[in-house]
DNA sequence: AAATATTTTTAGATTAGACTAAATACTATG
DNA sequence: CATAGTATTTAGTCTAATCTAAAAATATTT
């Protein structure tokens, strides 16, 4: 049994090393949980010792079987979560995280299974994030970046790489949405910006916007 | 801001002196929370700085209003939660205490109130005991115990004293729960067992039973 | 009211999780 | 490849929440 400060460490080695191939480091995780690099160290050594992270000092770590088990099991409960407060309880999708990130820690299985039954077992959370099934098992989109999107080619908006508020706040006001049909109809050259079809407006974003939206074609 | 461990003291304080006119005792409180004496002190000491009870040395302690007020937000999140795993999770109500007593300690009034709302309202909980409202406000039935109704009189279970698991179960064998007419034919003098009428059906419950079941007339 | 029993508090220790400051190991640059 | 710079670890401290053992206060019984 895991306490809450090992289950969000599990969960941000999970999610670090979604990015990179080799192991992650110790000052990546002290920044993505707010804690000093010492005591991520510390940390490390615990989770070690319970055979859920694989470390060798100066060389970061990453996660045993069971250690992606642990973490699967929480992003699952993370994103059940969301969806159900999105979609029964009014919450929008900029609101959710927060306290998604204190529902993920409660422990029973029969509730998780339960809301994932109530929910009709979604696959995808409110940002488009797959969620794992009961067998721990997900499928993701095979999605690509709206800055690699060609020109004039369809394609839909099915998620987004930067969760924060203010991202998801300013999307809901150029009403781009998960599903939201999306055509690039001219990329500047001079600073990467796009004029995109998104829906039924036509309207101008950024690069750093472009590269955070997740497309399908 | 409380911790869970201070919240789980107030509930306990709350619920201790609904039972007693004065002060609630270290003891008593060690047995709720399933700690040592000691550290029941050490926490006495802790509320009374924050104001949340008032405490002087071996006297006990009885909860400040704010006491009360943070005392009934916990039990108000409880109580709804116990309501939604029952009526949406197809949890059993003997199934739901532990769930509950996690849930109670997430922090989002939105989530609280959004729960309420989906929830249509509840007064009661899966267990007939009243759901404070947005304001903290509850009302209780008049309700007695099962051995205090007189004979032939109609009555309506709606509550239980006793909220172990096994006294429910053992309710659900019988066939008896919240909602529940009840009538008592009989009252043997020799050990207080009654023989009532249960819904359709005749049984016999001891005086045990019967000081465990709330009713109203 | 004294003696005894029970309850409560104090003193001191432990553990998880965090921190700061200092030491050590890697890495990148010249 | 030496050295400066960065990342990581170690050592020592702190706080919250618990515990045991012993002391002190209160309650009960003779
Ligand atoms: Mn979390
Ligand atoms: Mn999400
Ligand atoms: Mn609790
Ligand atoms: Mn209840």
């Amino acid at each position: 049994m895991q306490t809450l400060s090992t289950e969000d460490y599990l969960k941000a080695i999970y999610h670090a090393s979604q990015f990179t191939s080799s192991t992650v480091a110790t000052t990546s995780i002290a920044n993505k949980i707010g804690a000093k690099p010492s005591s991520v160290t510390d940390m490390f050594k615990k989770l070690s010792e319970q055979k859920l992270v694989k470390y060798e000092k100066y060389q970061g770590v990453s996660l045993t079987n069971e250690g992606v088990k642990t973490a699967l099991r929480i992003v699952r409960k993370h994103r059940l979560w969301e969806s159900f407060l999105v979609s029964h309880l009014n919450f929008n999708w900029d609101e959710v995280h927060q306290v998604a990130e204190q529902l993920e820690h409660i422990q029973s299985e029969k509730l998780t299974n339960e809301l994932e039954r109530f929910l009709d077992y979604p696959t995808h959370d409110p940002h488009g994030d797959p969620i794992p099934n009961r067998a721990l098992f997900m499928k993701s989109y095979n999605k690509i970046l709206l800055t690699e999107l060609p020109l004039n080619k369809e394609a839909v908006c099915v998620g987004v790489k930067d969760n924060s508020s203010d991202f998801l706040r300013y999307l809901d006001r150029r009403q781009i949405g998960i599903g939201t049909p999306i055509l690039v109809l001219h990329r500047e050259d001079f600073d990467q910006s796009l004029h995109i079809q998104a829906g039924n407006s036509t309207l101008m974003i950024t690069q750093k916007t472009a590269e955070n939206i997740y497309i399908k074609p």
